[in-house]
DNA sequence: AGCTTGACCGACC
DNA sequence: TGGTCGGCCAAGC
């Protein structure tokens, strides 16, 4: 028998939980993409990262999980700047004097180590 | 059962 | 440097 007075406890899918840890493996100063995740996580892919992300990523650094070519995550970039500078992490202004990440330093590979160094 | 959508990715031009 | 295209894979309708 349920007990009706008692709250709904949002239940998060195996797969995403899965996810939101690997994102709080991240480092700050780090970050890694959508396809990073997935293919470290070996399953699913991007998109499915991205769909855990955006419904259940509140809870974990989700700045440190970000598309492949650096761009911030449309609609929060404000809040991601504000993290990646006060972490350091490595940027890069485009022409248009936007600001985008500098994967090339950015992307952190460290959790696709089985032993660890570098 | 089929079509559209999405916090994506890589190749091309 | 930047825009387009096709592929990708699951969820919603």
């Amino acid at each position: 028998m349920s007990n009706e007075s008692l709250p709904e406890i949002p239940t998060i899918p195996d797969y995403a939980e899965r996810v939101l840890e690997v994102a709080e493996l991240i480092p700050p100063g780090r970050v890694m993409s959508y396809g990073d995740v997935a293919e470290w996580l070996g399953e699913g892919g991007p998109r499915q990262v991205g769909r855990a992300m955006a419904l259940y990523g509140g809870a974990v650094p989700w700045w440190r999980v970000v598309r492949s070519d650096g761009v911030p995550l449309v609609g929060h970039e404000l809040r991601a700047l504000e993290h990646y500078r006060a972490e350091a992490t490595p940027l890069r202004t485009t022409g248009a004097g936007e600001h985008r990440l500098d994967m090339r330093r950015a992307r952190w590979d460290g959790a696709a180590r089985t032993g660890g160094h570098r």
